[in-house]
DNA sequence: CATGAATGAGGCTTCATTCAT
DNA sequence: GATGAATGAAGCCTCATTCAT
């Protein structure tokens, strides 16, 4: 598409991806019509096709939009960091705080990864958030600070607890009131994991921390 | 359902559940139609409705046969370990075993639990597993030996790890050949992350581990 | 497709390709829809695609059909001639006969001819009729009977007389009764005027005719 | 319509006449949207039911057109001749120069011919072509010089050898260079072929022509 | 037990036409 | 005069499910 929007064009266009981006994220990709999304928006059918090739199109605009805003996120939350560890620390946390403000696009997230159709855009944009993690891990352990292991996979498993424990907790858990608390208590249980793992290291003690 | 069935029954049934989770597997739930099951099988369409009730009924006898074969093979892995944070690495070195013998069957449950009518299903799988796992953590903080820690939000992290290097390692790799020392590394890299995180220890040198 | 159709199956399909012939005939291929064409033989939507696979598929096998059957017939009336001239024309009033008797496969070949989609299918059938006419007319030019003109053009417009006065006297006239003898008198002026043209050739009488 | 237009406007209806009829000629009325047409102008959509009361419309009108030129051609084709048979070679080679000039107009009568709701104005206009010829022939006949035949199947067969060839040589053989040359072959294989017929004349040897 | 034919609701998409700006 | 956004009917096609044979 990419057609030329007047301002109450692409007000629309933004009203017609958030309430597409709901649907899609509560009921799927297949179960949720176009006829639903128009309908939810109460406006007709045509319009839809008038922003979007396609109901695929429009599913992957907000792919898109999604993984982009998240970049972001991370971006802006390790800027203020120079310490490699504190970076990784602060990229986990505003990714979970995105993940709860942005809960439904989580979702959808999530769900696109296992739909070969929109894989491989999921894939891509999970590969860049790898890829801005690897310098930082690199950083960290040639100043000794984090364990000399393959730094792809180190970043694969940061990733991973940091999805569960937002799937476990923000997901499963509902919206209901003290969700933030949730949050936060997942972000920093992902945080602890990741720096420090299940061992309890001898004559290490419980330090705070050391990075 | 739960017919009585011959023995060639049983293995028809089987068949029709092997076909379809693959296709399952492969393109999504929505995606693939019941002919396309029993046309991959060379049978009519009548034999699939004597079998399951419903394309439904069939993707949950997949989930909960796939779950009940996972758990069992973490329920073996662990049966000779006796020190907790061994059980532990030995049901991460079970799963991905698993996971890696059964490619198909993980991408199908992953996909199950991003879709509203079968989450609950999955769900109830990790929590079972979950479960499972919380007495050795339990067992392993009470020694000293496990950070203290919630034990729950630890199995999920735990999971977390192993699901993401396991779908970064199987699923997103290829069956090539070497697939097999793939999974071993992603096993490997699995447990060092899950026992001791990203940080050096200063003080715990680089001993290989103390468990 | 090519599904193995059973006795019945090969029934149903055969009403619907005329079904679906005379409704394209009469309305265009656009303009008639497969609901049009279920409807009129009051089966469901989904047998239209048990036997087709698209109504353009269904549009081309009534073509197909159509050119076999009217070939046979071009084929089957000059089995008899031997004498070059009058095997051509024994063609056109075979040609007018069948026109006559089909007149609505008639007009959807006209229709398709027309169309880009088709237009290569009825294309190589007309391509078909004329490479059956050439060597006739090659053998009434060898033997001297025919006028030494590319044997291709005179095809084409012993094709053209017939096709225009078909359309002239079959379509356009209607079907009341004394159709048949409209058909007799179109295929006696076709062959007169592909015979002799418009000339008085002097010194050639009015002799009715010399091949 | 028939709207009062300023000179600018009229330029502007003869352009989307003129686009209109290229994209109807290539592709169908119906596959031709209103959308393409004005697309490919460049305009908005507006400016199409500006000047047109529908699609409908704006194909008829083309058709009018069209067929007032033919129509033209013709009447000026034979202003200059007096005899009645070389009368026809005018018409039959000047329709044949200006099918070639208008291919696109040739293919879209051809097309219009073939629907149902328009064909009663293509209908129109061959009729008024016949009736134009028919004074020719009539007078050819009376005059010993033409064959006494019915003079409206003449003038349909003239017409149909005309048409035939046209569409084999100019329609199916492409634009390439070379093309003024297959229409002039074409018009003298019309001629030919409507004078002689197919027939070797006893008597009357090759001789270019008696008319 | 098995088959293949049938059903019909429902989904995605197109498009002629209208109209506020 | 012109534009682009909007409408909604209508079209093609898929597919879970049923059932006569």
């Amino acid at each position: 598409m990419s057609r030329r929007l007047t301002p109450r064009g692409a007000e629309r266009r933004r009203a017609l991806l958030d309430t597409a981006a709901r649907r899609f994220a509560a009921d799927g990709y297949h179960p949720t019509s176009v006829a639903a999304i128009v309908d939810d928006l109460g406006v007709g059918k045509g319009v839809f096709y008038w922003y979007f090739d396609s109901k695929d199109d429009c599913y992957r605009q907000i792919l898109v939009d999604a993984q982009r805003s998240l970049r972001a996120a991370q971006r802006d939350a390790i800027a203020d960091e120079h310490d490699p560890a504190r970076r990784i620390d602060a990229g986990i946390r505003a990714s979970m705080h995105w993940l709860h403000d942005n809960r439904h696009l989580f979702a959808l997230l999530e769900q696109a990864r296992t739909d070969e159709r929109f894989a491989p855009l999921v894939r891509r944009g999970e590969q860049q958030t790898v890829a801005d993690a690897l310098p930082h891990i690199r950083a960290g352990i040639a100043a000794g600070l984090l364990r000399r292991e393959d730094p792809e996979l180190l970043a694969v498993a940061i990733l991973g607890v940091t999805d569960a424990l937002a799937r476990a907790v923000l997901l499963e858990a509902g919206d209901g009131p003290g969700s933030d608390d949730a949050a936060e208590r997942a972000a920093e249980a992902a945080v602890s994991f990741c720096r420090r793992g299940l061992l309890v290291v001898p004559g290490a003690g419980t330090a705070r921390d050391t990075a």
